[in-house]
DNA sequence: CTATATTATTTCACATCTGAAACAATAGAG
DNA sequence: CTCTATTGTTTCAGATGTGAAATAATATAG
């Protein structure tokens, strides 16, 4: 119990710490395979289930606001990774994966399939089905105000 | 079963999510209560503990690479929260915590008190022993190759 | 003692993020 | 139709992170 209370006091902590870790590793495993970077993948691996999306859905899709976005597709599409294209409403644009992208994101899927699989190893059924719990609910604990 | 596993391949994302959103979280706190951001009430924290240690140790403490930390501390004694000092090995530095330091110190805790609380709202006991399991094996799991 | 290796820190180039402000274009009120 | 509000994207300044290379100082081999 004592124990317990004191590692509860930690515990954002130790998530950052295992998030620094993890990041780390996941992008020297991109790097030395499809060889984009973990935000990069991120962006591939939702443009397949959403080609054509407009940036804010981007955006909303991997969790990062606008001006990130707007840094991070220009990076990709300087790698010809995905490309814009102007929409209807002219104010908005729509970003598609380009061949080479669907490519990568062909090799991304796998490098997280086995990543995946490695991050529960260890773990039984249920402790795994209590951190997926908990990363739903720090998602919506801490979701943005009201507003 | 078909749901959890296609849960489990999106474990890695699910998990950078949640990052983001409890770093926002964390950071629009701090910023309204010490005006640290979370690196350095990391910092601010691992000092409490450690106050004078070296530069690399610091690091080590907080889960970043040196040249991360040179600019952190850097920044952070240009606040006036900390200090750098020589040792008695000519090669290294030590970090000290001023007496603001020590003030905004005890705010942070505070925060995280209440904050580290929400996190574990709505989990049972042992679901909490899931994660914090969970949180280290990742630590673990992914360290650094063998080196 | 000198040349070389090791260790600690910093510098550099650059990716990524954030919030706030600037822009650009459509929508809506009168 | 025109003025104003809203919406979507980009720009900006600055914090944070990384790995690689440069510096600086101690340790060690011969």
């Amino acid at each position: 119990m004592a124990i317990a209370r004191t590692v509860d006091r930690r515990l954002f902590f130790l998530f950052n710490r295992a998030h620094t870790q993890l990041a780390k590793f996941a992008d020297y495993h991109l790097a030395g395979s499809s060889g984009v970077s973990t935000s990069q993948a991120a962006v591939l691996t939702y443009l397949g289930y959403h080609d054509g999306c407009r940036l804010s859905d981007l955006a909303n899709g991997v969790g990062r606001n606008n001006s990130a976005i707007t840094g991070l597709v220009s990076r990709m599409e300087k790698l010809r990774l995905v490309s814009r294209k102007k929409t209807l409403d002219g104010r908005s644009r729509a970003v598609y994966l380009t061949d080479e992208g669907w490519r990568l994101r062909e090799i991304v899927r796998e490098d997280f399939r086995s990543f995946n699989e490695k991050l529960t190893r260890g773990l039984t059924e249920s402790e795994v089905d209590a951190v997926i719990k908990f990363l739903n609910l720090s998602i919506e604990n801490v979701a943005p105000q009201d507003k």
